[in-house]
DNA sequence: ATAAAAACATACTAGTTAGTATGTTTTAAA
DNA sequence: TTTAAAACATACTAACTAGTATGTTTTTAT
């Protein structure tokens, strides 16, 4: 990685951490250079405005974060319905950049630029449909196997299951507390068992 | 009602109406007092500060639109679980003031403002948990009805009913479109239905 | 080694923000 | 009808915002 690629990359990183923690509008470039300590002109040199700074955010950060916590390990399980609870666990509990009270920063960020800002509605668009149709694929695959009934829609599954995971997140946001996180698993286990 | 208290009324409704579309944030109070056409000097006399108007909004607008859509009905409905796939229906297609590209108001406000905002989260603590306490009670009464079977979690299930229902409403965001509301419905439908 | 382009640095600007200071008008009780 | 408080109106401020103008330094190809 050459140095101006790493200047690069450091804004984006440092500036997707204060975004995660206190959303896009209310983070300002002043308050990203600072932290970078990386000039306002460095800034403008590599992003021609803070919205296509975000754009690379979504594209170059939070899509290839995301293809490697659950769409590449979903694409390769033998088990893809255990793998999708094993998954939710995993992202509820260990994976170490997301927090209880920030809640999931793609939802975080559709929730706060979709109504009105079409490129980051577009970019945010491309990675949840990647999600979806990993997870449509994997209950396809179990109902090929046989291991989950036929009658089962993929689509409408994928639907809940991302729904669901995306409210948990708001939901422990709000009440800063992991508790709702252990009633959801328990319930997301009964759910996924009784589409066997 | 006294003109004062209209005066009030207003600020709050106008600004509920630009802080769902725009996000808190991002709505100023200029913006508010030029669409309601009330003066800086009346908005400051009934308010002291922004989130004090933020607190009001939520206490005063947010909570009793929801008690009345989705507490009192649900609270009265002789087939609670029916009730709750119904009124799940109607809030997607029917409330007038729910629009799909905008998602959910407590769902928006508890992204934005619970992290870094203690008056915003308790505000909206109160109002969802009213909302999980009745989901749960509905849920309760069927299992006392032999309606539901007994080994169902009332907890687990008002969770994952308004984690799902969340998590949709940003779906919508982010697609803009109703598609996806259908595919929810139908599987909220299969999962409600195996709670019997 | 040199020249040109890439990468970065500093100082500024015009617009916006929440909030205040200081008034005037309206309402309602005596 | 007077008077005091409630309700509202206007003009301002200091801090912050994204973005720009105009530089200097560093890198890289020749």
């Amino acid at each position: 990685m050459t140095k101006a690629s790493n200047t690069r990359h450091t804004i984006l990183q440092k500036a997707f951490d204060l975004i995660y923690k206190k959303g896009y509008q209310t983070t300002s470039i002043d308050e990203i250079i600072a932290t970078t300590e990386v000039t306002k002109g460095a800034f403008y040199y590599h992003f021609k405005t803070k919205d296509e700074m975000g754009i690379a955010i979504i594209n170059e950060i939070v899509k290839p974060t995301m293809q490697d916590a659950f769409i590449f390990p979903l694409q390769n399980a033998s088990s893809p319905l255990e793998e999708i609870y094993r998954m939710t666990e995993s992202l509820l509990f260990d994976t170490p950049f997301l927090k209880l009270e920030y809640g999931c920063p793609a939802s975080n960020l559709t929730q706060e630029m979709t109504p009105w800002n079409e490129a980051f509605a577009q970019a945010l668009n491309e990675l949840i449909l990647e999600w979806q149709t990993t997870i449509e694929k994997a209950i396809q695959k179990e109902i090929e196997n046989g291991t989950v009934r036929s009658d089962i829609n993929p689509k409408q599954v994928a639907y809940f299951v991302m729904s669901s995971y995306w409210g948990i997140r708001n939901f422990g946001k709000a009440y800063n507390d992991t508790d709702c996180y252990h009633a959801y698993l328990k319930e997301l286990k009964q759910y996924l068992d009784q589409l066997k």
